[in-house]
RNA sequence: GGAAGUAUAGCUCAGCUGGGAUGAGCGUUCGCCUCACACGCGAAAGGUCAUGGGUUCGAGCCCCGUUACUUCCACCA
């Protein structure tokens, strides 16, 4: 305990330290142990070439807090980590890598540009893991995951076979999302659909065999018209009766499309009358399906024009739409144009407008599996905190439609199909067939597309632990306890996790699911890239330490809400450091002085040692109920504003005088007190702040090795000590009131008075005596007098009135009667609006009647406090006037 | 077109199952370099809890309506 604290708190040097040293220990490391209890969390992995920002440094801190916490209370807390390959995110940056080399992704071919995409993998890889570990997360890497790793693929594999065999995976050619500029498929969920200023063009068709005669069609897509096989109307329309069935002559193009008939025609919308393109538009695919009709793609995967667009071939959908509507405008075809504003799908990652196109897909057939996930919630199996983003979860699931999860990407799982060049048997398997168990043919290519990023993410929790194997780990980990994310990832991850694990495990992938917000900029807006207005989590750490950024991340914020990110809040947060800091410097500075015994009998603590040990026992009770409930801002309010307020402003502030008197009797209490207050202040704020606890802990404790793994604080009985709670309360309310008196008065803090407590009540003047020692410091005295009547006591003294006494200091040469007046008015008028109101309550026979019992002794208790304050007060003004 | 959220002190937000808003941080005002800390100490000012109803002895909190803002979902060409 000879150790000493560096005079200011300097984050920097002492974090990396002190995370080596728990690396070095295997804290972090969870092994299968049937005496204890698992806890588990599996980390939502980053992109494996990802940067650390405010989202991941949020997710991850409060996974860390929920993690150290059930740890120290004796847990064994496995936090499961690892990185996502991310699949279009990465392929795009290995391509535009490569570009930059002169590389070409085709020219090369799969097998390299994978070799190519590893290295790339391998190289930017570990970056945010270490950038993980600056936050001081406690995960355990030595189970460090990556989505696209051995075991990973191996759950993946057996997911997709046995889905396709249960008949829940199939392929087929239906209307999906293409990304153009990414050249793959997106499912529904990648999609983001955003309001667009657009036109409606209204569109003459001419009817084939009456000349002169036109049905006007609305579009928002005139280029699509190059693949309309029919323009329809609803089959109501009193309109439109005649046209069904008639031809209409497509504009630009030598086809014929006949009118059709279908209720999807909203009458009311447009000018009634819809051009059909089965192959461009989901609900006109739809229809096409109903009537028969022909699907004419006529876009190349980038989006320019195809062969079937005639003279219009080769150019982009933009460039096609402005001539195509330049011609109808020549041809007179052209009605109308109206400005329109429109919701267009665009692709979440690229921000490119998706091309609904047909083609030859892998899905998963959602209608089943979506059940049991529904019954999972509401049976309370799986619970959302808050529970708002319950319906959100149910509102997808219910309306859950087919998931597309092929794509024509490279990095990421090949899909396991393989199909027999002879007759196009396709076959599912986890290796290539050696025939056709069909035709027999030995010549089978395996599908040249992989899987969605998410469809391995769907099965993290269980893949991680070893699934498909029935691992021990698996059965004892798993179900994980809490999934922590944030309220935008719900649809892609959570509610796929939660299928995927009821289906292949028969159980939830965890317990809880804690949503978080979205950390914006002091504006209110999202942090991104391209406003710039992204705050770098690590230079927050590098100037201010991760404890600060951590405890800015949680303070102040309810779940699922968003929060504004303020780097005053951030000052606040190393301020707020630098207090705990200082504190126990000062602390340990005592300590050094004298022996401080081990343990310490009641008898011989202070009123003041059993308040403060008292208030950090309640603190201990309601900080573990609010982590219970995952209230992580309020439980850690409640830990800064005791550690602030009661111990610092009010207990080391008491004791001094204790401590720097080397007769006072009691100073082994206080130091005894100071120290173990301390360290279960300390214990109860490590989750939240792992590195200056820990530092602090490891100078003043030596016996245990590390505050990370010792034992959380519980409440114990034999700690509270409700009478002394309320003599110290008292007392500080002497204190706030001699204070407040010698504030008006401009008083200076030298200037001590003499200071008389009148009480004709003998506890309270029990309560002034036993606390004279501090009572004396704290309110700037320089002699109590604690006495029954006012004897001795100057006429013109000033007051302060608190309950079941009056506090005098005789100032006389500074008293200004009219001020003092004055504030007697003031307190006056104060407690006459109390009385009103208490009296109101009272007064109230229905509140009498049916109010609890408890809550009417309450008021009671405070009228009649109130009554004697006012009694004290009026007669001191009487007095003066 | 549905759904959710938010409206509380100048700013940003907390407020647990309904029982005086001594709410928090920042900011502001006034005093203090009080031997752990000026990244500090002490004192104070500042709120008809968006709005209109309802339930209740009692509503910031529960119910209904209104307004404003935010977000998510949705196939209106």
């Amino acid at each position: 305990m000879s150790k000493e604290l560096a005079k200011t708190y300097d984050p920097k040097g002492l974090e990396d330290r002190i995370y080596q040293n728990w690396m070095d220990k295997k804290y972090f490391h969870a092994e299968v142990d049937r005496s204890k209890k698992p806890f588990t969390i599996v980390m939502p992995p980053p992109n494996v070439t990802g940067q650390l920002h405010m989202g991941h440094a949020l997710d991850n801190t409060m996974q860390d807090i929920l993690i150290r916490y059930k740890r120290m209370q004796g847990y064994n807390a496995l936090w499961q980590p690892g990185t996502d390959h991310a699949a279009i995110a990465t392929e795009v940056k290995v391509i535009e890598k490569l570009k930059e080399q002169g590389i070409d992704k085709e020219e090369i071919g799969r097998e390299e540009f994978l070799k190519h995409a590893w290295a790339w993998k391998e190289e930017y890889g570990g970056r945010i893991i270490n950038q993980l570990k600056k936050l001081g997360s406690s995960a355990d890497w030595d189970r460090e995951r990556f989505t696209m790793d051995e075991g990973c693929s191996k759950a993946v594999e057996e997911v997709f076979i046995k889905l396709y065999e249960k008949g829940y995976i199939y392929k087929g050619s239906r209307i999906i999302n293409w990304c153009p500029v990414c050249q793959t498929s997106i499912s529904d969920a990648e999609v983001e659909h955003v309001d667009q200023d657009g036109f409606f063009w209204h569109i003459n068709y001419p009817i084939v065999g009456e000349e002169g005669r036109f049905v006007e069609i609305a579009t928002t897509r005139p280029e699509t018209l190059l693949g309309d096989t029919a323009v329809a109307v609803n089959p109501d329309d009193e309109r439109y009766q005649d046209l069904i069935g008639k031809m209409l002559k497509l504009p630009l193009t030598d086809r014929e499309i006949p009118v059709i008939a279908d209720a999807y025609v909203d009458k009311e919308f447009g000018t009634g009358c819809v051009k059909i393109t089965p192959a461009h538009d989901p609900n006109d695919f739809e229809v096409g399906k109903r009537h028969n009709l022909p699907e004419i793609n006529i876009m190349n995967d980038d989006a320019t024009i195809n062969s079937l667009g005639g003279k219009y071939a080769g150019m982009e959908r933009y460039e096609a739409r402005k001539a195509i509507v330049e011609e109808l405008k020549a041809l007179g075809l052209l009605v109308k144009v109206v400005p329109h504003t429109h919701s267009v799908g665009t692709h979440d990652r690229c921000k490119t407008t998706v091309e609904p196109m047909i083609k030859p897909q892998w899905f998963v057939r959602m209608q089943e599996m979506a059940k049991p996930a529904i019954k999972a919630l509401k049976s309370h199996s799986l619970t959302f905190v808050p529970e708002r983003f319950d319906k959100t979860y149910l509102h997808w699931l219910e309306g859950i439609r087919d998931w597309c999860i092929s794509r024509q990407l490279w990095w990421g799982h090949r899909i396991p199909a393989y199909y027999c060049d002879e007759c196009g048997e396709i076959v599912v398997a986890k290796a290539i067939p050696e025939k056709c168990p069909k035709c027999g043919c030995s010549h089978l290519t395996q599908d040249e597309d992989t899987l969605d990023t998410w469809f391995s993410s769907a099965l993290w929790p269980f893949s991680t632990l070893g699934w498909p194997d029935k691992t021990e780990d698996l059965e004892y980990f798993f179900p994980t306890d809490v999934l922590v994310t944030g309220y935008d990832i719900i649809f892609f991850w959570v509610i796929r996790m939660v299928f995927s694990s009821l289906e292949q495990t028969g159980e939830v992938p965890f317990h809880h699911v804690l949503i978080h917000g979205l950390v914006r900029d002091s504006l209110g807006r999202k942090m991104s890239k391209s406003l710039g207005n992204g705050i770098d989590p690590l230079e927050i750490i590098d100037k201010y330490g991760a404890d600060a950024l951590r405890l800015t991340l949680i303070t102040g914020n309810a779940p699922g809400n968003d929060m504004r990110f303020y780097m005053e809040r951030v000052e606040s947060s190393r301020n707020f450091a630098n207090k705990v800091w200082n504190a126990s410097r000062f602390i340990l500075m005592n300590l050094e002085k004298a022996e401080v015994p081990e343990t310490m009998d009641p008898a011989a603590l202070t009123g003041a040692d059993k308040w403060i040990l008292s208030k950090v026992n309640t603190l201990a009770k309601d900080v573990t109920e609010n982590m219970d409930k995952y209230e992580l801002g309020i439980a850690v309010q409640k830990v800064y504003d005791f550690i602030w307020e009661e111990f610092c402003d009010w207990y080391i502030e008491m004791v001094k005088p204790r401590l720097y008197n080397d007769e006072d009797t009691t100073k082994a209490a206080a130091l005894w007190t100071l120290k173990t207050v301390l360290v279960n202040a300390l214990k109860l704020l490590h989750p939240y702040m792992p590195f200056i606890t820990e530092e602090i802990f490891c100078t003043l404790q030596s016996e245990e090795e590390s505050i990370m793994i010792s034992k959380w604080p519980e409440y114990q009985e034999a700690w509270n000590f409700a009478a002394d709670e309320l003599a110290v309360e008292t007392i500080k309310e002497a204190v706030r009131g001699i204070r407040n008196v010698r504030a008006q008065m401009n008083v200076p803090p030298s200037k001590k008075a003499k200071v008389f407590v009148v009480s004709e009540d003998q506890e309270i003047r029990e309560i002034f005596e036993n606390g004279r020692v501090f009572f004396a410091t704290l309110g700037y005295a320089s002699e109590v007098l604690v006495q029954a009547g006012k004897a001795g006591i100057e006429d013109d003294a000033v007051s302060a009135v608190i309950p079941k006494a009056v506090i005098y200091m005789p100032f006389a040469e500074l008293v200004d009667i009219e001020k003092e007046i004055e504030r007697l008015k003031k307190e006056e008028n104060r407690l006459t609006k109390e009385l009103a109101r208490v009296n109101g309550m009272l007064g109230n026979e229905k509140f009498v009647s049916k109010a609890p019992a408890a809550k009417i002794e309450e008021e009671k208790a405070k009228l009649k406090k109130y009554s004697e304050m006012m009694a004290q007060v009026q007669e001191r003004l009487a007095h003066l006037m």
